[in-house]
DNA sequence: GCCGCTGACTACTGCCATTAGCTTTTGGGC
DNA sequence: GCCCAAAAGCTAATGGCAGTAGTCAGCGGC
């Protein structure tokens, strides 16, 4: 019997792309071995379960979310930063909807994820520089985005807009508003 | 063997009892049929089958969502209705993570979750009235909301925020700045 | 060329959803 | 009060899944 050649980055690979292909729900030890072209058992020698597996995918696409926002951020700053930010976190969602549904919320419960979720928090920190946001005030208007992106990505890619009002209408009017807040109030003096 | 003088209406409560107290990964029919002093099969004299339950469930969620609301917008307007309405949101899901957890985004694919999740809808609509909103405007607007107490709600409940900045503090930011949106811009004249 | 490590396999258990077919309770018509 | 049909419950059985135990074979180091 050949050898398959796998390794932990090989399975999660597969995951991902069973995930892509067939939704989350259908990410399931089985899958994976069947398109890596090995028996269920022989992955538990590269995963430790489908836990494991669960956040090794999960580890991954947020370092992958976090490439992708980095090279979005890279030459903007200001509101052309944080939109630019918006929009592609809403794009990345639309394009790998089941990827982003594997995503864990909590990074907190394995340092691979936190890790990759401190990257990804450094790239908002870095967008939101231009604004003189410091300490609290930070966290509050990162928690703020965060909410707004995901809130709306993830009822946007679970079908939860029924109605045939234009969605890219609806996501600006959002993006502007929490931009705005962003702004020092105007200075009364 | 005495009858156990099931229902549907008992077999969604037994399984939302679960759900809450186990969460929505240990919904099972086999949970549901030990809470019920059941045998497994025997649920399907009542309901189709786990994915049918899990619609009932999530019909039950909505339609308990929209009376909860209800109440809460009953004498209020205006930002004061908003408010309410949107920390109402808040709340509920904190109350019950695992039964919001357990709801599906997209009414559509069944009509007696359309038929709650229009409910829902007229209180939002009812809220925004003072707006003078209309149409495609309120719309709009309801979407905002939805995206901003369903990202907050979800990140929350998922133990999303990690870090320990006052929470409250970053929803009645997030809940001032997109009330602010609803408002007429200033008449310039 | 040999040996041990490692990756892969087969066989098995247990849980779950679902189906089929049987039995018993219940309630309505007479 | 009795009978019967429908409804509600049961047991048994199937198939898919995760996970475990124990075995075998290929490959690298010597």
């Amino acid at each position: 019997m050949p050898r398959a050649g796998l390794s932990t980055t090989a399975v999660v690979d597969a995951a991902l792309a069973v995930a892509d292909e067939h939704g989350v729900d259908a990410l399931t030890l089985a899958a994976v071995a069947q398109r890596t072209g090995v028996a269920t058992p022989s992955l538990y020698k590269h995963v430790a379960g489908l836990g494991e597996l669960r956040t090794l995918l999960g580890a991954r696409v947020i370092g992958d979310m976090a490439d992708h926002f980095t090279r979005t951020v890279l030459g903007r700053s200001g509101d052309d930063a944080v939109a630019a930010l918006m929009h592609a976190y809403r794009d990345y969602v639309r394009q790998y909807p089941a990827r982003y549904a594997a995503m864990p919320l909590d990074p907190l419960h394995d340092p691979a994820l936190a890790a990759a979720g401190g990257k990804l928090l450094d790239v908002v920190l870095a967008a939101l520089r231009a604004y003189g946001l410091a300490g609290s005030d930070a966290i509050h208007a990162t928690r703020c985005l965060r909410a707004v992106a995901h809130g709306f990505s993830s009822l946007e890619a679970g079908g939860g807009f029924g109605l045939p009002e234009d969605l890219d209408q609806t996501y600006d009017q959002l993006v502007s508003t929490v931009i705005a807040t962003l702004r020092p109030p105007p200075r009364p003096e």
